[in-house]
RNA sequence: GCCCAAGUGGCGGAACUGGCAGACGCGCACGACUCAAAAUCGUGUUCCCUUACGGGAGUGUGGGUUCGAUUCCCACCUUGGGCACCA
């Protein structure tokens, strides 16, 4: 009875129930379309966009919506702030996890896949994303594929001309060849050796009647040293788990393969590449037009590891049609250099070994082929290596120097021969000091007196910043270390002994894979090579198999579909894409996304191109960011996109880890979130108890966007306490009212003006925990200004307005409630960001705090633009700082305007 | 080994360009409401001394520059990431 006489007394509002208002509204904006991308018109555009996901069958943790929620807060944001903004999503669905699903649950990968990004689908609207889900596809859809496949065929159709610096139809280099052979091109390279991967090191010098008289098949040979997209043979990365070659991309330093983890292995075989090495200097080049974290174009750089040097000969003594070519990146020291070394695959080894060694070279050479890379690379191991017996002449100063074989000299880097000067390469000293060689100083490092090289404890690198004098170095000797190094390319020139050389870390991308599940790569096998299927009968589609297992011979599954294999012109390719040929442009395909004509519209995708804002996971940083640079570049350079880098600006948000911390070899740590480990926490979960909005709200909040956090499962409720204020703030103001407050509208107002510039600047600064925590500020006000008596006022109203608009990015589904209950007309998502109001937003007074030699005594209020003598007077009269002053005399008074003022005594 | 980032209460974190350290939230404590609980509202919450007023110390460690340092400089420690015989 007593419950009665309360409910009777005091009428429950009623309450924030997100499980009742979430779907009821993701509903109405699904069936309205609110969130279509609209045509191309007056306003400015804006592309955000997510790391397109590959759909997982474990679905999405809260994890992965630190990527998702961000994103849709700065498309919300934008398409308030006036912009036509296109936010789409799409599946990277072809590759190795749905593939191992399938081939483990014995079920089709293309049933799978559907079951999975169908969940997906249904977790990213359950967070009340803003997705056009209208240009939504799946890469491993034919629609979407075969358009992967007409790329690569133009790829295929085009190399990469030196003298232009750009991709050209490889119909025109075969227009070339016949008239001028590769002269030309090859001249081009020695004028310009930042072009050196232009085409492979391996084409020949010839004549254009050489190239003539070659048959169909020679010349299709011929022209795959060119192709930007080429089938060739290679030492590559096996992994020996998933059974397929992975790019050196997908490889870690210690050798590990990116997704299985195995340990892989080098093997030689045929494979499908593209020509990046082509790009190397555009790539390395073009990260200074983008806006990305600095460790993202640091790795890229690194990755890329563009030095600058020569190239150097020297004969063999007794062999007068061999010479031994070094790179080196200090040509400079060739007067130190004492010795040279080759790599233990160079070809040159068996060559110039001579009888007495042989035994010994070819042991060595043997056991370190049947070495793993891994530890064959080991810095921490000592130098091992064989003298060769053979000797070279030393071009600058006709030294006869002995010639080692030594696995610190690796074949794929440079030339895969040294020449090594001991006295300046800590590696080369090393190596002298173990086996007793010559050490000769070429620099003289500063402050040593000597010049002699018995006075050094270890090398001297100047490491480019020029300290150091040439000595013992002919013509160079007495020449600062900084200058010797152009120096010593003119004499080396001069003499024809070497010439100007750049090289690149970066290799090239391999990109077939012995799998099922994946675009085919469009190649028929015929009597004159390799062609590529005609457009017209695009898609190669995948055909049906019986089974996924990856073969025992390290082919794809294709090869048993015979049917598919054979055609009346030759037998089709049967590896299949890394499925990073899809991630290479599908971003571009959302402009145009169900074209089934072209790969899209130039017009639409040079409205809507290049990204705005892309955001996902650092992880990618060498991978997918450095391939989709390339195939925009080549897309550029054939004419087909407008623009020359795909992503202006880039973020990379943090990881969640578990909430519960383990034990890990003895350290408390908290660990990734994993189906394995059990720890996962789902939206789904979380959405259930609190709502999305709630979910939304502490993704943003729970820290720093980049950086990494355990997730707290008591942050979800606190910020749903928040929306219930707001909630209740906004309908029913005068339930719960607190103590008496004082507060006048010119404050409630400049509260109001102030959060409008602190939000709009924290979104733009991807600063959103601090944006929420401003919004919790806000609302606190709005309390306290209810209790100040306030809310009949204009200025409260316009508060409120406020409110609920800064709030709609965060927390849609609540703001657009408050919005119809307001009795606003639908929607709150097609209205403007509020506009701050600059005199509104301004301080009358401020508060400055008072310091006696540094310290904090006392506070002082004073009026906007009193002046600097007014402050440290009243400052100085201040109790706080009398107190601390007393008689003593006053040595300074400083005042940081606005800031504060410190008083030295 | 080299390069980069970070280190702030019990916890996540905040602090524009060298100027009030700890915003906001969590947790905790106390109080109001209630028969009671939940919810809600209010107050407090870096540590130490003090009933209080107030004072002292304090942003990984040690030093430096400065009237003033979480912020700049030097050395070191720890954690995370990247690279690793690239000539």
């Amino acid at each position: 009875m007593s419950g009665l006489v309360a409910f009777s007394r005091c009428p429950m509002s009623e309450r924030y129930n997100p499980s009742e208002i979430e779907p009821k509204w993701q509903q109405r904006w699904l069936a309205d379309e609110l969130y279509k991308t609209e045509a191309a018109d007056a306003r400015p555009k804006y592309y955000v966009l997510d790391f397109y996901p590959y759909p997982s069958g474990d679905g999405l943790s809260v994890g992965h919506a630190r990527n998702y929620v961000p994103t849709d807060v700065v498309a919300r944001f934008y398409r308030m702030r006036g912009y036509n903004v296109m936010h789409p999503m799409g599946f990277d669905a072809f590759g190795l996890p749905t593939e191992n699903a399938a081939i483990k649950l014995k079920a089709n990968p293309h049933v799978l896949n559907e079951k999975y990004s169908a969940n997906y689908i249904r977790q990213f609207k359950l967070l009340g994303l803003s997705y056009d889900w209208s240009r939504v596809f799946n890469s491993s859809h034919d629609s979407f594929y075969r358009w992967t496949q007409w790329i690569f065929i133009q790829i295929f159709n085009s190399w990469y001309d030196p003298r232009l610096g750009q991709a050209r139809p490889i119909s025109e280099l075969e227009t070339e060849l016949a008239a001028h052979g590769t002269g030309r091109i090859l001249d081009a390279i020695d004028a310009k050796p930042e072009q050196i991967g232009a085409i492979a090191r391996s084409v020949p010098r010839i004549e254009a009647d050489a190239w003539q008289a070659k048959t169909p098949r020679e010349r299709n040979r011929f022209l795959m040293q060119f192709r930007l997209a080429f089938r060739g043979e290679s030492t590559v990365n096996w992994d020996p788990v998933d059974k397929v070659v992975v790019a050196n991309e997908e490889v870690d330093a210690q050798g590990r393969a990116w997704r299985s983890g195995a340990l892989v292995e080098k093997k030689t075989l045929k494979q499908w590449n593209f020509r990046i090495t082509a790009y190397a200097d555009r790539l390395a080049r073009d990260l200074d037009t983008v806006n990305w974290p600095q460790k993202i174009v640091t790795m890229q750089r690194n990755w890329i590891g563009k030095s600058q040097g020569a190239e150097v000969d020297f004969k063999i003594d007794g062999d007068a049609s061999e010479k031994i070519r070094v790179y080196t990146t200090r040509p400079d020291t060739l007067w130190g250099a004492t010795f040279m070394v080759l790599s233990p695959e160079h070809p040159l080894v068996a060559r110039i070994t001579t009888p007495e060694k042989r035994a010994e070279v070819e042991a060595y050479v043997a056991h370190a082929r049947a070495m793993t890379d891994v530890d064959r690379t080991d810095v921490s191991k000592a130098k091992t290596g064989v003298f060769t017996g053979a000797t070279a002449t030393n071009p600058v100063n006709g030294e006869r120097i002995p010639i080692w074989v030594a696995d610190y000299v690796l074949m794929s880097y440079g030339t895969g021969a040294i020449m090594a000067v001991p006295a300046h390469d800590q590696r080369d000293f090393d190596f002298a000091r173990k086996f007793g060689l010559t050490i000769r100083m070429v620099i003289q490092p500063p402050g040593v007196e000597s010049t002699d090289a018995s006075v050094l404890t270890a090398a001297y690198s100047d490491h480019g910043d020029g300290l150091g004098r040439m000595v013992n170095s002919g013509p160079l000797t007495g020449m600062d270390a900084g200058k010797s190094i152009a120096a010593a390319i003119d004499v080396i020139e001069e003499m024809k002994a070497g010439q100007r050389r750049v090289n690149y870390r970066i290799r090239d991308w391999l990109i077939s894979r012995q799998r099922y599940w994946g675009t085919p790569i469009p190649i028929i096998h015929t009597e004159d090579g390799e062609v590529t299927v005609p457009e017209s009968d695009l898609p190669v589609r995948l055909p049906d198999v019986e089974s996924y297992e990856p073969t025992q011979t390290g082919e794809s599954p294709l090869v048993q579909v015979h049917d598919w294999v054979n055609t009346p012109t030759g037998q089709r390719e049967t590896d299949t894409m890394a499925t990073w040929a899809c991630s290479s442009w599908y971003y571009m395909r959302f402009a145009d996304a169900h074209n089934g004509a072209r790969v899209f519209d130039p017009k639409e995708v040079n409205y809507w191109l290049p990204v705005d804002m892309y955001v996902g996971g650092a992880e990618h940083a060498v991978l997918h960011l450095l391939y989709s640079r390339m195939w925009t570049k080549v897309l550029y350079d054939l004419g087909v996109v407008g623009f020359i880098e795909p992503f202006k600006s880039l973020r990379n948000q943090g990881m969640i880890l578990a909430p519960e911390q383990k034990e890990v070899d003895g350290r408390m740590v908290y660990e990734k979130m994993s189906k394995s480990k059990g720890n996962v926490i789902t939206p789904d979960e979380v959405v259930a108890e609190h709502g999305a909005d709630a979910l939304r709200g502490y993704e943003m909040f729970i820290s720093d966007f980049s950086q990494t956090v355990p997730w707290n499962t008591n942050g979800v409720p606190g910020v749903r306490r928040w929306l219930d204020r707001v909630w209740r703030i906004v309908l029913s103001p005068m339930d719960d009212r607190g103590g008496p407050a004082t507060m006048t509208t010119r404050e409630l107002r400049r509260a109001a003006h102030q959060a409008i510039q602190k939000i709009e600047h924290d979104f733009d600064a991807f600063a959103f925990n601090t944006a929420v925590s401003s919004m919790m500020e806000f609302t606190n006000t709005l309390f306290k200004a209810r209790d100040a008596g306030l809310t009949e006022t204009p200025e409260w109203a316009e508060a409120i307005d406020i409110l609920v608009r800064l709030l709609a990015p965060i927390a849609p589904h609540l703001a657009e409630e408050l919005w119809e209950r307001m009795g606003l007309p639908y929607s709150i998502h097609k209205q403007t960001w509020p506009k701050a109001d600059a005199a509104a937003a301004a301080e009358d007074s401020i508060e400055i705090p008072v310091q006696v030699n540094g310290k904090l005594r006392d506070r002082i209020t004073v009026a906007v633009g009193t002046d600097e003598e007014t402050i440290k007077t009243l400052a100085a009269q201040s109790e706080g700082a009398r107190r601390f002053v007393g008689d003593k005399p006053i040595r300074q008074v400083i005042y940081a305007k606005g800031r504060l003022v410190n008083i030295v005594i």
